[in-house]
DNA sequence: ATGAAAGCGCTAACAT
DNA sequence: ATGTTAGCGCTTTCAT
């Protein structure tokens, strides 16, 4: 027999109207009743019922806010995708979607969107912008207000964020680096491109490559780190000449940065195919290198599961009151060649 | 605005118990009357409400059935997994399992199991024991009496199923022939074990790994073909053997067949590290090569959303009356290295 | 502060 | 053959 809300009613000789209000932590009860029906909620176990829940919120259907850089940043698109399925699963069940687009750049953005999203009354937030102070404080506004905020893909760290849904940036070095081990010999030269070591993110990864090596006694030397900040002329530069200096390098890590560039000097200095080279994500340079066969292997984790996992989790939170069951989810790591395309 | 059955109802000027009746078919309705309530539904777009139905099938939960191998099938334990989760989101609206696990060489208790579930009136079934000709009479016996049959893992041919959620076999094998081509010299050569080339499926994971490598132009040879027939015993004699009389062959393609009997086999003649070794699936075994460093890569083909998708299409099927997309789904290929684990 | 009752959209049993 | 109505479990509004 399931519990439903009128046993509780029936036990604790009151209205389930009251114990609707205890249940959904409205005013008007009186601390003592309350108590009491909290007691027998635990004691008999009391679960809600999500379609009874979803039907009744036909009305006013829940809504959540999704904050996260604008349409045309390519990376975004599978985790929207991922969204998107979760939400189909969920529009039967009355939750609505609010998508807010903010430049990644501007925390203000960011920071006011989460703003409008609560005072426009969304039930959750699912929030994608970097990390800074100003963004930190509307999350734990949010939190205040009892908004739960699921970050995905970049962490607001020391925030109230209910948790966080993203890759395992070190496990990803870890990987390329045991990629490389595979395919090059014993002694050879790599050289590792990234944005800048100052990031957090940026570095994560190559310190997991290195540590990869490491850990797994490889005696492969990792010749150079360049920074190519993300842009394409100082990654097309400083990974020329670099090529240029030193002619034996065998295999190229694009921990972080701009690919299209690599492909470029990789295609300029005719080394097709006498490079490894390891990238990760499946954005389209990335596929268009890999199908080139100038691109060995990228390494991906799972953008449309964090996207379908971080609503799931809201969802969960918000209808059933399931809280998240660890701070931080990562998604799976993944490997591509181009015939697994 | 939503289109409820009660619009339907007013639009056709007939009771909304008529209207109900012929969206799920049931009999006591004027011909002429139906086809006009099944045209306003299709004008105005009815699309069910999922919470709605769920809430009034509350005293009469919609029963799935699942027959697959037994508990002690290793193999199948992620496709459980994928179930359970799928299950654990659809409690909510009211679905329940029901498990028969059958033998797999046993097409007659298979068969029976079908039978027995459509007696016991579940609403839907999924399936995965070899194909056979009881077999499938079995399903299409189910599919005549409207109980939707889903293969999984292993497809029934022929028979009317509504879908097959799958790996890709053939895929499998043309990934393996990509990392192959990677990781050995241009004409190293190679050899292939599988189960037995007379099944379709050992068979197909043979040829993609062969055109695999026709495509890309690769100059690698497949020394042999070795059958196991999925015996330690057979596996580990043949492939000692070939591996004795043939001392030049660099790479060992697993298809098909047991691992542990791959592993001793290259153990006892000294052959870690020197061998590349790809193999399918994350069984106990193959999980252990890999951090033995004895197998450098395994394809798998996302087990737990072959189960997770099995049950969500039946639900959708039978919920919301969505046929599926297409009759087969093939599940992603990924490949895993030590380092991914 | 608490109770009573009217839905949410659909199903099924009962009436006509 | 068709209409009516009482739930399914929860929320919310209106009484008390």
């Amino acid at each position: 027999m399931t519990v439903t809300i009128r046993e509780i009613a029936k036990h604790a000789g009151v209205s389930r109207g009251t114990v609707d209000r205890v249940l959904n932590d409205r005013p008007g009860v009186k601390p003592e009743v309350r108590d009491r029906i909290l007691e027998i909620v635990n004691e008999l176990n009391y679960v809600p019922n999500i379609a009874a829940k979803a039907l009744a919120y036909q009305k006013k259907p829940v809504t959540f806010g999704i904050v996260m850089p604008p349409k045309d940043i390519r990376f975004f698109e599978s985790i929207r995708s991922g969204i998107t399925s979760a939400a189909e699963e969920l529009k039967d069940l009355g939750v609505r979607l609010e998508y807010r687009y903010v430049d990644n750049k501007r925390p203000e953005e960011g920071a006011g969107a989460i703003h409008e999203l609560v005072e426009a009354g969304v039930s959750g937030i699912m929030f994608s912008v970097m990390d800074d102070e100003l963004i930190r404080e509307s999350i734990d506004a949010a939190a205040q207000k009892n908004v739960p905020v699921v970050t995905f893909n970049s962490d607001v760290e020391g925030s109230k964020r209910v948790c966080f849904v993203g890759q395992d940036l070190h496990k990803s070095g870890v990987v390329a680096a045991g990629l490389m081990n595979r395919v090059l010999p014993a002694e050879a030269k790599v050289i590792i491109v990234t944005g800048s070591l100052k990031f957090h993110a940026h570095r994560s990864r190559v310190e997991g490559f290195k540590q990869g090596l490491a850990n797994s006694g490889s005696r492969l030397q990792v010749a150079r780190v360049i920074e190519g900040f993300d842009r394409y002329e100082d990654t097309f530069a400083l990974l020329n000449q670099t090529l240029s200096e030193h002619t034996d390098i065998s295999g190229i890590y694009m921990a972080t940065g701009d690919i299209a560039a690599c492909l470029e000097v990789i295609k300029l200095q005719r080394l097709e195919g006498k490079l490894r080279v390891i990238c990760n994500d499946l954005m389209p340079e990335a596929e268009h290198g890999l199908r080139e066969r100038i691109i060995d292997f990228t390494i991906v984790q799972n953008p449309e599961r964090q996207g379908y996992l971080s609503l799931r989790l809201l969802f969960d939170l918000v209808f059933a009151g399931k809280q998240p069951e660890t701070e931080h989810y990562f998604t799976e790591t993944h490997i591509y060649i181009p015939e697994s395309l």
